[in-house]
RNA sequence: GCAGCUGUAGCUCAGUUGGUUAGAGCGCUAGAUUGUGGAUCUAGAGGUCCCCCGUUCAAGCCGGGGCAGCUGUACCA
């Protein structure tokens, strides 16, 4: 704010640009979300789940974001002080603004509460590939359902959701672990207490990478640790070889059937292996009863393991799951502008948490959800080929031949609109070349033309942009000029609406 | 955050061992075409060589320090 500083350059005029991670959306961005949002919106109705919409913007406090032993907020969040003294943060996800309403609201809300929220968050990190620092997000969640159903029902919700933005069956996959058989694992290597709960992380960590590296970068990351391709090191677990390996067992490396990069399809040899690696932990027994009951609800309802599958690699946020975790990935190779594969994670993830909304009450209060990502999902499908970019009807150009007549024009103008037809009248200082090249570039299908000679005639020149640009290629001058009369061709003011719906309707 | 790489026109990039007026292609604007976009030809506009300090008679180029971007990695509700 200090105008010394601009006093020292009075000559610098500010950048035009945006944050990175910050991105304006033309008219084609904002119909394809609208488009897929609507497509989500429509399946989670369908499963019983009611709109609510909340601020962007809530108390730090309420959100949860202080950093450890700082009175200041988290620093991944974008916050302020109000005039009040008191953090405000900009969202960050849509989670916790539901568990201070659902707090808020405790008495009047039915339990179990189904609720659906969509809208934009807000992460002050750096952005990367399908990564942003606004983006929108669609959720459902069930509070006060505590039974493993609910979390059942979640899985298949993400599964038809994806099937409704038009992703096929098998070209994605509904991962489910649950934190309770991960933590059952940590016990049985001796990680158990409160001493070990930074190594756990650690641990937790590079299993959640078993999708980005091949298992020998993993055991790194569980042993001394790890260096990545420009020399930077990354501290490891410290765990010694037989830990390692029976972390790695569990994950089913170099087993067959099981395992993050063998097939998933045998859930009954997964939970075999999960048994084995939990073996002695109460909590991690009790992991693995409630993914048992979830496969078979899974295989009830109909999803077999096309869709969901029970996947140890699924580990999400450290701070708030309690229990089964899921998460959605597109399993088909997407390659960005350069060629070069790009790498989108996940597009939907969730999974219960019972603590979050007992954060503001003292009581349990159990339940479990899921966000779709709905950007980025946007971006991949984008990318794609998938998403039908079908522009908005481009406008009826009408140019203006001479500027003493632009009452005229707008007549006209304003006999397409009231015909339904988008239209537009050329409002710039240019002569009608200039005019042409407009019209060109807004993607008109035809322009209007009326100079003196047709207006004496009471007629109007409709010239067909797209018929006209195959036609470039005439030999010479009389050519080109004969083969233009038949892309354009001159009706009575009357007929304007006429001639116009036939060229649109050309196609 | 950490590490590596890169900053020259709107975009993609050349730029010699430091040397005078910094270039190309594409794009843009206009003319050739009574009143016609896309092709061709011609002309024109457009630059703080990322910023600051230093070395030097002389810096786009060399040195130091910033800043920004990209990639990897870390974190990720």
């Amino acid at each position: 704010m200090t105008t010394d500083t601009q006093n020292d350059k009075p000559k610098s005029l500010p950048d035009a640009k945006l944050p990175r991670g910050f991105a304006d959306r033309d008219a084609l961005d904002v119909a394809a979300t609208e488009r897929m949002l609507a497509k989500i919106r429509e399946t989670y109705v369908l499963y019983g789940f009611d709109v609510l919409e909340t601020p962007f913007i809530e108390f730090t406090e309420a959100l949860g974001k202080f950093l450890p032993d700082l009175d200041r907020p988290n620093e991944g969040v974008f916050s302020f002080k109000d005039d009040d003294d008191q953090w405000l943060s900009l969202r960050y996800d849509l989670t916790a603004p539901l568990a201070r309403h659902v707090a808020e609201n405790f008495d009047k809300l039915p339990k179990p509460f189904r609720s659906m929220r969509s809208g934009w968050v807000f992460r002050n990190e750096k952005p990367g590939p399908g990564r942003f620092r606004q983006f929108m997000q669609c959720d459902a969640d069930i509070v006060g359902a505590g039974s493993v159903a609910a979390d059942a029902e979640m899985a298949m919700l993400m599964a038809d959701t994806l099937e409704a933005v038009g992703i096929a069956r098998g070209d994605y996959q509904i991962k489910v672990n649950n934190r309770k058989v991960l933590d059952g694992v940590m016990e049985a290597i001796g990680l158990a207490g409160d001493d070990n709960a930074g190594r756990r992380l650690t641990v937790l960590r590079a299993i959640d990478k078993l999708d980005k590296f091949p298992a020998d970068e993993i055991r790194k990351l569980l042993g001394p640790g790890r260096k990545d391709e420009s020399g930077d090191f990354t501290k490891g677990a410290g765990l010694d070889a037989d830990a390692i390996e029976r972390v790695i067992q569990f994950t089913g490396w170099g087993d067959q059937g099981a395992g993050a990069q063998s097939p998933l399809g045998n859930l009954g040899l997964t939970l075999a292996n999960f048994r084995a690696a939990v073996a002695g932990s109460e909590r991690g027994e009790q992991g693995c009863q409630e993914l048992e009951t979830m496969a078979a609800l899974f295989e009830a309802a109909g999803y077999d393991t096309s869709r969901i599958v029970i996947d140890p690699s699924v580990v999400r946020g450290l701070e708030y799951y309690t229990g089964p975790v899921f998460e959605a990935e597109l399993t088909f190779a997407v390659k960005g502008d350069d060629g070069r594969p790009v790498r989108f994670g996940s597009v939907a993830g969730g999974g219960r948490y019972d603590g979050l909304v007992s954060r503001f009450r003292g009581e349990p209060v159990p339940a479990t959800g899921f966000s779709i990502g709905v950007s980025r999902l946007l971006a991949a499908l984008r990318l794609l080929g998938k998403i039908d970019d079908q522009a908005a009807t481009a406008p009826v150009v009408v140019l203006v031949m001479d500027r003493d007549q632009i009452a005229h024009y707008q007549k006209l103008v304003a006999m397409l609109r009231q015909d339904g037809l988008r239209a537009e009248l050329y409002l710039g200082d240019s002569g009608m070349k200039a005019q042409m090249k407009y019209a060109d570039r807004r993607g008109a299908r035809c322009v209007v033309i009326q100079g003196s000679d047709e207006r004496e005639r009471g007629e109007v020149l409709i010239k067909d942009l797209v018929l006209g640009a195959t036609l470039s290629s005439a030999p010479d001058r009389d050519a080109y000029l004969k083969a233009q009369a038949e892309a354009q061709f001159a009706v009575t003011e009357t007929a304007m609406l006429d001639g116009v719906r036939k060229v649109l309707a050309r196609g």
